[in-house]
DNA sequence: TCAATTGTTTGTCCTAGACAAAATTGAGAA
DNA sequence: TTCTCAATTTTGTCTAGGACAAACAATTGA
């Protein structure tokens, strides 16, 4: 019985750290420092593999290499777990329950019945976001696994695209068109800011995720949309969105409006000229009233 | 105004091809060689990218680096295009065209009325597949931009979800587990695969795209699942296959079925011990009865 | 004609150095 | 104190060849 080992391409895969990154943290920081084949190939061990994981999500948290590299496990999981916010209600946790204990099929009733009765706006905004953010946080502390958020992103997508569905072709001006960019590939916070601008009654194209930029700018012209709408998870590169954000700014038509949402747009400092800050979903409904006064459109029977 | 170039990273995205092959290529086939920055870094042109991909289907295809390297472009096109598949019946042609002139209403409709007209299966096997494949190879010959591909998968998606949600719960054994690996984002073939089963009357489970291989073992065995499914779409990396398999047979209990399927398991040429390849969609059916019967399962009432 | 052996091709791994972008720190001004 | 700007450190990704094993092609022998 031997133990198993893992080659460099399989630690990358299972952890999403680069080969280059490995082996300079190896030179750099002496660790992990894996035993070698008879080739001189790296054979990481399963302690390795778990703390990297850790590592991994710590570095997400925005902590740096040189600082917790040298920690021991215990440690780096007493980190990880650190932060535990306090303002969780009963449904919410409910539904964090229900993923855990692998009762997917109640959830989805759960899920579900709550739309029925809080109606779309209010399942969005009081279940749906904050339930969102509460499993991108359990995930982060290592209390979720990724498949288990797989599973809640299909619930909720399921549950969203189908309430979506419903009403399409109905909209009228804007024509928004919603998107992410390459390196997001979270598409909850556009098909819940997708419903809201559906309720206010605007029109909806969605791109589905990771857009290069100039498709996005041939989509905009080619769909003629009143309004570009580009959502930013948490985890996006802050330094990338400005960028991303200047370049589209300057090849889309000044009249068109570029609008960003969602916990990465938020954490930038400044944002381009040009583009809108849309702060929360609550925020959709009066940004969509304001462009419909600004285009001497007639407002919505939504709007207030 | 600047011709654009791409940093080898970019290339490495784009392609599929990895950056230590386009090193090694440049030394010892003489090709691509990427003008440089003033650090040295390569920089790829907009030819280079153009007759890379063409070499990628080539490679694909059963072709040797060593034999095709050389060729001008305009031969490697011949090359590729020779075997243009013919049997596009009008339906299709249909669908293609109002996907290039942006009435996706009008897709969207003729899509569904199809389902309802052929029913489920008739609708998989002879349209989505088909069409899901013209689209994939039209965007290859570059006749469609990346943003009307996103489009067509999220109209699709809306429909096979819709179609999917209808018929949730209503399963028995086997209970298949469907996702795909982490370097796999293309989500379409493994909701046809779903619903495939799901007429079959077996239970599924959806973990949604890019699910690392820890977690597929650790979802089979929280959810007590009978089949691991995993798709492939075409691009995917052909020599990672075979390790990520091996690697999830070795891992998972040997009473769980591992099934790989799309066109990217069926490019190898050997798939590796207790894994089974599903040519087609055609080949679930046979497959969930012959799991039933070795299993002692009666076979359900779709079967036959 | 088929199986076994030999040679060639090809992808991935290795080391170790370099550099730029990002994050941090420190200094000085409002 | 708080803010802004410059200097410094940290960190990821690029570079160059060399090495080797697995996959493939060609050759030999039965």
């Amino acid at each position: 019985m031997s133990a198993p080992v893992f080659s460099i391409a399989e630690v990358e895969q299972e952890t999403g750290l680069s080969k280059d990154q490995l082996r300079v943290w190896e030179r750099r920081y002496g660790f992990p420092i894996p035993l070698r084949s008879n080739q001189g190939e790296r054979q990481y061990s399963d302690e390795d593999l778990a703390k990297l994981k850790v590592i991994r999500r710590l570095l997400d948290k925005g902590m740096r290499p040189g600082r917790i590299m040298g920690l021991p496990i215990s440690e780096l999981q007493a980190l990880s777990g650190g932060g535990q916010s306090a303002d969780r209600s009963a449904p919410q946790d409910l539904a964090l329950y229900l993923l855990q204990t692998h009762q997917t099929v109640e959830l989805h009733k759960e899920l579900s019945q709550t739309l029925m009765r809080d109606g779309m706006f209010r399942f969005i905004t009081e279940t749906a976001a904050p339930l969102s953010a509460l499993v991108g946080e359990a995930w982060m502390r290592g209390e979720l696994r990724i498949f288990e958020e797989h599973i809640y992103t299909e619930i909720l997508q399921g549950i969203l695209r189908s309430a979506i569905a419903q009403g399409t072709g109905l909209g009228g001006a804007p024509k928004v068109l919603l998107t992410t960019l390459p390196s997001e590939q979270h598409g909850l916070g556009m098909l819940m800011a997708e419903a809201v601008c559906m309720l206010e009654g605007a029109e909806c194209v969605r791109l589905g995720v990771q857009t290069p930029i100039g498709d996005v700018i041939a989509a905009a012209a080619a769909k003629q949309a009143d309004i570009v709408a580009l959502s930013f998870s948490g985890n996006f590169p802050a330094n990338q969105m400005s960028d991303s954000l200047s370049l589209l700014r300057g090849n889309l038509p000044s009249k068109v409006g570029l609008w960003c949402g969602g916990a990465g747009a938020m954490r930038v400092k400044r944002i381009p000229d040009g583009v809108t800050r849309i702060s929360g979903l609550h925020q959709i409904g009066p940004a969509i009233s304001e462009w419909r006064a600004a285009a001497g459109e007639p407002p919505g029977l939504h709007g207030g």
